[in-house]
DNA sequence: ACCTGAACACCGTTCAAGT
DNA sequence: ACCTGAACACCGTTCAAGT
């Protein structure tokens, strides 16, 4: 029934992952779908519209991670560790997830495996909103700034990385050169803050 | 010396803050600097040279807001409320900072406070790169999601809220409808987070 | 109902030409 | 050294016209 509607959604994805989100113009999804860019808006109001369904693909795609049968910590983390993943195979999506509300349709289901874990750890119900969007907002913020460039490299010369920039002192720098000089296990750090997010769960679960 | 850059710098911020990021075009810019697109190209390398330096003079506005006699969880308090401030005041800017090195020469001296924050808690250096990503990419991500829109009223119905999407069921949703009917206020919600990075910091310092 | 071609009002950037 | 005007290769979207 919506099948044309499908069709171009799978170019325009298909463009994103290819080239990046600067790529998917409405004339290069409509050349891929085999017809001219004016032909796409009987079925997608807008270029706006588009990338909003692009993000409820991305997004449908989180929900079969998180078994029920499994213990909450274990759905947390596979749950975390999909999201992640995701981010990684369809960069364009993390940036994008910023500026589109989570309470849609397509949002609600991963929203809803995350409101069950945290129900499941004995989270108090009236925390569990709050609770939902700082675990969330904390794995995308995660997976965005590696794929956005802001755990990358940067550009700071030896002298700024031990401590000086423009004739003012940077202490932390300072004292940290020996721990800053060693490269980042990103798979690590990702699994050191999940696993401060569980204690962070846990103590509100207790009380 | 550089004055030239420094005008072109102000049009583009104030066209940003005015009406949005898609309006800085070269040729808007130029036009509120009194010259044509091209006469900026000597003194911008490009449009994403500009866009850095414009990240650039955010990041220096923050500095300032971490006096060094107090308290590092009052300093931790007022760094987060400025930030959150500052993305309110340019919501360009929080998208704008997933896409660019933390590690810039700019960006240097806030990091810098959260490192010398971190160490005053006690915080074991080895911990301290990590726990400084953590706590800046949930403060960013919850600032993004505030000025981007994730955090926005959303389109579901009624049915889809009390925990019905698609004839799938949504446990959690279906759980929860009492606390989800309330409007949230976003700046305790914020202040609860902050307060849930304190402990996480106090965990990491006290083992 | 669906698609096309031309057009409108834009983009960032290059390049030859001016002062 | 700095600026201009024209041009190139693009954008999203509207609109009249075709089938």
């Amino acid at each position: 029934m919506e099948s044309r509607r499908q069709e171009i959604l799978d170019a325009a994805l298909a463009i994103a992952d290819e080239k990046g989100l600067e790529a998917v113009s409405m004339r290069a999804v409509a050349e891929r779908a085999g017809v001219t860019a004016m032909a796409l808006y009987p079925h997608v109001a807008s270029k706006a519209d588009l990338l909003d369904s692009m993000v409820g693909r991305l997004l449908t795609e989180l929900v079969p991670h998180a078994e029920p049968g499994q213990d909450w910590r274990q759905r947390l983390r596979s749950l975390a560790r999909a999201g992640r993943k995701l981010a990684h195979q369809h960069p364009w999506g993390a940036t994008l997830l910023f500026s589109r509300p989570s309470v849609t349709p397509d949002a609600a289901g991963v929203v809803d495996l995350f409101y069950t874990l945290l129900l499941d750890a004995g989270v108090p119900p009236a925390q569990v909103p709050r609770l939902e969007r700082l675990v969330s907002t904390l794995i995308l913020g995660f997976a965005a700034s590696e794929v956005g460039g802001r755990f990358g490299p940067g550009d700071l010369d030896p002298r700024e990385r031990r401590g000086m920039l423009r004739g003012q002192p940077l202490p932390g720098h300072k004292a940290l050169v020996r721990w800053l000089e060693a490269p980042v296990n990103w798979d690590a750090e990702f699994e050191a803050d999940v696993d401060d997010l569980v204690r962070l769960i846990e103590a509100a679960a207790g009380r």
